[in-house]
DNA sequence: ATATCCATTTTTTTT
DNA sequence: AAATGGATAT
């Protein structure tokens, strides 16, 4: 490997494999290279010690760990197969996989998703007499969830006075933990948490991984929280081959309850440690890196650090107002389409909003013009409510034991076991101390169930447990298609929607489970299991690839969050209003608003030679239109590096001159049918 | 137990 | 505007 072609602190990175090092790294620094080119290192440099099995390398995402492991591959070859590059939460997982039952869950645990979560929660409010309605379940899990990730496991700690969440909070945290561990299951959290329990408690297994994982790496560790930081420490053992890469004015994970004072005090954690720091902008044009400098340079709690490249001059940043949100997208899907008769390839283009909601116009207009494009993350999918029941059902065959998905399809479609049945069998589990699925086993012998009713029950569990078996053999997509059918639950799904093409679209998600269930099978061969499946839709909210006649490269489109440590020739920031970008909310508190600057700052340093930022002028809201105000980060962009253009002023005169070179591509905006013709803007032309 | 209608409300980001 | 959930009628 050619460690020449890295500059002197990179190089540094590389070379220093023995103890803690914290590497900070800026923007475009050249940090996935400095990691990659850290492993290859390690696995030249000592080819007695080594080996890629002794090496894990966590990253934030899956979709980054596919990424790193394909260049790591690419640079090293089939040796670094071996290499486990992964998520924390996946990496938990695996642990857990294996060792779980040490701790009294069984070995088949599931992984509970965001609504089992809610479900347990409201029902453990219920329980405390708590008006599941007049609290909102979802304040109370985020607070659970910061306890459990600031490390007070399962202890409650009701934090501050007076405040009624913390107290709910605190009733509820004791039964929310062990309805999830009664009915098999742990939160995302717990795959932190559990796993440092076990390494902590069991001295075999923390010999184990200490043995095993004897290089340690962490990507954007300026969002790791409490507990990996836990996990991380456990992991490193007395060895402390620890290399964490980051950069805290990335860090836009707080919320979630991330600690950039990770890696500011990197050294109380790891005392020892040696710092580098990353500090020459590979990747922007001067002009785009100026802006980014210019925006996060307000922030003043920062590691100080300016970011240089020599990548001098470049086009500069493009501020457009739009007349409203299809305008908006409209321009956008317009100047792909002119970026893309210049030679730019679909894939080395982005369009970035604050949040999921903001992609569909954009969606519609790149569809219209046949741009072919990928919307990263943004999970509507899994929301609908028949996909839903689909994996309910998966969740239950897996797992009997999964109270809230078992309810959830115990009557769907309609079956005549209602509320009424469920609620008596529920509390004969709660008498007997079992489970709800035991009770329905039960059932025959109960006397205040209807005979009838515990027929219905009976036939229900000979239903799953037939299916189980099947399930056992294989052949995944093939069982659920008869499972469907054998419920029914098309015809069912149909005859509830509202109308015909509703039904349709219901319909077709039902077929995408199948395709995704199909290609889950192609991929993973014989170890495909319901099992595996779940685990896996929870950890990775990547959808599966899709088959596309028209190539694969295409324009991707996701949230500033989802884009972190990515980088695109173009990138479109779309959205840049006050309300929207820094959210609305997020602007009491400093902090927030700090962490919507750094959110800022992750967007436009995305780009490495165009940036748009876009804005509308008024936005339909709740069915209402609301005028929009620029975003306060706008502001903050020296004039030089930017070219203002509004396409919402009200105009009277001819275009200027500047009007006319910038909408010399763009003819067909104002007459949408004609072939062009158009000499630029014009108040009459524009579509209301 | 199910069907229908009306009122209410809305997630910001994700492993 | 859309979608969820509740209340009501069947």
């Amino acid at each position: 490997m050619d460690l020449s072609k890295l500059n002197p602190p990179q190089r540094e990175a590389v070379i220093t494999t023995e103890g803690p090092l914290l590497v900070l790294a800026g923007a475009g620094s050249g940090k996935t290279r400095v990691i990659t080119h850290r492993i290859v290192h390690i696995l030249n440099e000592r080819p007695g010690g080594a080996l890629a099995r002794n090496i894990l390398a966590v990253t934030f995402t899956n979709k980054a760990a596919t990424e790193m492991k394909e260049r790591l591959v690419k640079m090293a070859g089939p040796r670094a197969q071996g290499v486990l590059v992964c998520t924390f939460h996946a990496f938990g997982a695996e642990m857990l996989r294996e060792d779980i039952h040490r701790l009294g869950w069984p070995r088949k645990f599931a992984i509970a998703d965001m609504g089992d979560q809610l479900a347990l929660i409201r029902r453990a409010m219920r329980d405390h007499k708590v008006d599941d309605r007049a609290f909102d379940a979802r304040k109370v899990l985020t607070l659970i969830s910061k306890a459990k990730n600031s490390g007070h496991e399962p202890t409650p700690k009701p934090e501050g006075m007076g405040d009624d969440y913390d107290l709910i909070t605190h009733l509820v945290y004791p039964n929310y933990q062990l309805a999830l561990k009664a009915q098999g299951s742990v939160d995302f959290d717990d795959l932190l948490l559990l796993p440092a329990r076990l390494l902590r408690e069991h001295e075999d297994l923390s010999t184990k991984y200490t043995r095993r994982f004897r290089y340690l790496l962490v990507d954007e560790f300026q969002d790791t929280n409490l507990a990996q930081m836990n996990l991380l420490r456990l992991l490193a053992g007395k060895v402390r081959n620890v290399c964490a890469v980051g950069d805290d004015d990335q860090a836009i994970y707080s919320w979630r309850g991330a600690e950039v004072r990770n890696i500011l005090q990197f050294d109380s954690h790891f005392p020892g440690s040696r710092e580098v720091r990353l500090e020459q902008n590979y990747r922007s044009m001067q002009v785009v890196l100026d802006a980014a400098n210019a925006v996060i340079a307000k922030n003043p709690e920062r590691k100080a650090k300016r970011m240089w490249t020599d990548r001098l001059g470049g086009e500069r940043v493009k501020v457009v107002t739009c007349p409203n949100e299809e305008e908006e997208a409209r321009f956008v899907a317009h100047e792909i389409q002119k970026q893309m008769a210049l030679g730019v390839a679909a894939d080395d283009i982005a369009v970035l909003y604050r949040t999921n909601g903001q992609s569909r116009p954009v969606e519609e207009m790149l569809r219209e013009k046949g741009i072919g494009y990928e919307v990263v993350g943004g999970s509507e999918f899994f929301d609908r409510r028949e996909v839903k029941d689909v994996i309910a059902y998966f969740k239950v065959i897996a797992n009997p034991r999964d109270e809230v998905s078992l309810l959830r399809i115990v009557n769907v479609p309609a079956r005549g076991i209602g509320d009424v049945t469920m609620e008596r069998l529920h509390a004969h589990a709660r008498a007997d101390g079992i489970s709800l699925w035991a009770a329905m086993g039960r059932s025959q012998g109960y006397e205040d169930l209807p005979a009838g009713a515990a027929e219905k029950v009976g036939e229900f569990l000979q239903l799953i447990e037939r299916y189980r078996g099947l399930f056992e053999e294989g052949r995944l997509a093939q069982v659920t298609r008869q499972l469907l059918e054998e419920i029914g639950f098309r015809e069912a799904t149909r005859a509830l929607a509202p109308s015909i093409s509703s039904a349709d679209k219901k319909l077709k998600s039902v077929d995408h489970v199948l395709n995704s269930l199909e290609s889950f099978e192609k991929r993973e061969g014989p170890k495909a299991s319901l099992l595996t499946y779940l685990n896996r839709l929870s950890l990775d909210t990547r959808q599966e690839e899709e088959e596309v006649p028209g190539g694969h490269r295409r324009v991707t489109l996701m949230t500033v969050h989802a884009s972190k440590g990515l980088e695109y020739r173009l990138v479109f920031f779309i959205g840049m209003e006050e309300d929207l970008m820094p959210h609305k909310g997020m602007q009491g508190e400093p902090q927030n608003l700090e962490e919507e600057r750094r959110l800022c700052y992750v967007g436009i340093t995305r780009a490495k030679e165009l940036l748009y930022l876009t804005r509308a002028a008024i936005r339909v809201k709740r069915g209402k239109e609301v005028p929009c105000t620029p975003s306060r980060f706008l502001e903050d962009l020296p004039p030089e590096v930017v070219e203002k253009v509004d396409l919402a002023a009200p105009r009277t005169g001819a275009p200027t001159e500047q009007e006319r070179n910038f909408f010399a591509n763009l003819k067909d905006r104002f007459k949408p049918k004609g072939a062009g013709g158009g000499a630029g803007p014009t108040p009459g032309d524009r579509k209301v």
